[in-house]
RNA sequence: GGCCCGUUCGUCUAACGGUUAGGACAUCAGGUUCUCAACCUGGUAAUAGGAGUUCGAUUCUCCUACGGGCUACCA
């Protein structure tokens, strides 16, 4: 008889700082795997190590979280059935769990001070036999529970003397566990050390705290970075030492995100350097003041930003690229996670982007561009706004560039490009645009059919070619040569908003 | 250095022993056009190298090279 026990996942960060693209893939496609096997999705902070607690860090790893659409139905935003959330509040529970590990010798007092291993680190690597390693061979050298006379070793906690409890990792055996993404990995102990499980400020090292919590939190998918595969035997063994074995969570090691030009991991600095955000929303560090961009502040939609994230490592196995966050939760699968890292592509976002903008319903880009007009002191008619959107929406990257593809539909231009004046600028030209607004005045029906008809006849009859009248135009009612066609520019601005910026264009231009 | 993981167009990737090695981004060319974009059509472009296994290897195995991760009283 197996019952399959309901899909428990959890993302675990540190508030060590903000959250970057890496992270935020990882969430996701835990909540993506949670969501699909209608299981629960928590999340917990992995505040342990206070030495790194960075203000502000986990209410920024909320909010961006949230930006992005990524809902947890339990954890510290939310509490829930196994609260607390927050791993400094549980020392309580942790301290109970590595006492059974004291007492069944699968960990031991270790009172080496930092000093002293530095200063061993020091001498192994002076000898040049590779890096020191606290483990079988080199434990009976120090300073712990298990090379002392017990006798002393009871003196030294009775003196209350600084100590951290160390993992005792057997000898020479074979560790080898299943891991969704990767197939069976294998390790040998003798390549493990004995790692600091409790430290000498009374929290727990991530290794002992994220499997006590993972078992009493019924994790059953541990979803995490690649940069936790060479401890996974470690865990393992914490199971096995805890006896947790059989309830122990599958593994799946995600690959890491890389920089975009050469190699190494993805980090906070790279975006400064290329030019594009790592974050999703901005962060201004609380210590240094330093300001990082974000993904919402430079335009982008959540749902581009997480389509793109989603699609960094992960394949459906099909031709779709463009995936509604529902669309995600049913195509994701685990299996299809590939097994190297990916580089990140900036200019991929930025086409991602693009094919959300444009397909937005008018309402929404519409709220969008009202705001920005607001922002800029224009108070534009909803009617007159929502006639603009069909005219840019396919060529704007940004929410951003809705403004700076448009806001000539509200104001004049206060400047005139004089690289396209020189360009497109002819003797006749004043003439030319001259005789062309005499016809317009007498224009009856101003509207985007009848403009084109006239400019025709005109152009026809002034034996010139359409752009001769066209870009001189343009450069009047915008100020360069960007914009939607002149006809519908015209049509938008109406007959009299048209004539006045061609007069005062014509002023100043030629002045 | 040791251990672990990885390697298909420049980039993200598909092809789970038999394909003219497919798609997308980028790039290039052409088209459209009153401009700038956008858009449409087409092109260039990849199995890291070497041994095996097999009738047949991108696919399986081993070696080499390269890349990455870990190697803290950090997560």
């Amino acid at each position: 008889m197996t019952t399959v026990k309901p899909v428990r996942v959890r993302f675990a960060p540190s508030p060590t700082g903000p959250l970057h693209l890496g992270g935020v893939r990882t969430a996701l496609y835990n909540y993506l795997f949670a969501r699909q096997q209608r299981g629960v999705c928590i999340l917990r902070i992995e505040d342990t190590d206070q030495q790194r607690f960075v203000e502000g860090a986990e209410q920024y790893i909320i909010e961006s979280l949230h930006w992005c659409g990524i809902e947890f139905d339990e954890g510290v935003q939310s509490g829930g059935p196994y609260a607390p959330y927050r791993q400094s509040e549980r020392s309580e529970i942790y301290r109970e769990y590595i006492q059974i590990l004291i007492t069944s010798g699968h960990a031991y007092y270790a009172f080496d001070t930092p000093a002293e291993l530095e200063q061993v680190r020091n001498e192994f690597q002076k000898v040049g036999s590779g890096l020191f390693q606290y483990n079988y061979s080199s434990r009976n050298r120090m300073k712990n529970s298990l090379s002392l006379p017990s006798k002393e070793v009871k003196e030294l906690l009775e003196n209350k003397v600084p100590y951290v409890i160390r993992i005792r990792i057997p000898e020479n055996e074979e560790i080898s566990f299943h891991d969704l993404i990767r197939g069976e990995v294998k390790v040998n102990t003798e390549n493990l050390d004995d790692k600091v499980l409790f430290k000498s400020d009374g929290l727990p090292t991530y290794h002992l705290a994220n499997v006590v919590d993972d078992y009493l939190m019924k994790i059953t998918h541990v979803i995490r970075g690649e940069e936790w595969l060479p401890s996974a035997p470690l865990h393992l063994l914490l199971y096995r030492f805890l006896g947790w074995e059989l309830s122990m969570p599958q593994f799946a090691h995600l690959p890491l995100i890389l920089k975009p030009d050469g190699n190494g991991k993805l980090s906070k600095r790279d975006g400064d350097r290329l030019g594009f955000p790592v974050f999703p929303i901005a962060w201004e560090d609380p210590v240094s003041r330093d300001v990082f961009r974000g993904y919402r502040e430079e335009g982008y939609l959540p749902e581009a930003f997480i389509n793109m994230l989603a699609l960094l490592g992960w394949n459906p196995g099909t031709e779709q690229e463009l995936f509604s966050m529902d669309e995600l939760i049913s195509a994701f699968s685990i299996e299809r996670i590939g097994k190297h890292g990916s580089k990140f592509d900036p200019e991929k976002a930025r086409w991602f982007n693009h094919q959300y903008l444009s397909h937005k319903p008018d309402k929404e880009l519409l709220d969008y561009l009202l705001i920005q007009l607001n922002h800029n002191g224009i108070n534009a008619k909803e009617e007159k706004v929502l006639q603009v959107i069909p005219l840019i929406r396919e060529r704007i990257n940004f929410i951003s560039d809705l403004w700076q593809q448009s806001w000539f539909f509200f104001q004049p231009p206060k400047t005139y490009d004089d690289q396209v004046r020189k360009k497109i600028w002819q003797s006749s030209t004043k003439e030319l645009v001259s005789d062309f607004i005499q016809e317009v005045v007498r224009m009856d029906d101003f509207n985007k059919e009848a403009l084109h008809d006239l400019i025709v006849e005109f152009t026809n009859l002034k034996q010139v070619k359409m752009g001769q009248l066209m870009n001189p135009l343009r450069l009047l009612v915008v100020g360069s040569n960007q914009g939607p066609g002149m006809m519908d520019l015209a049509a938008v601005l109406g007959k009299e908003e048209f004539l006045s910026r061609i007069h005062s264009g014509l002023e100043k231009i030629n002045s």
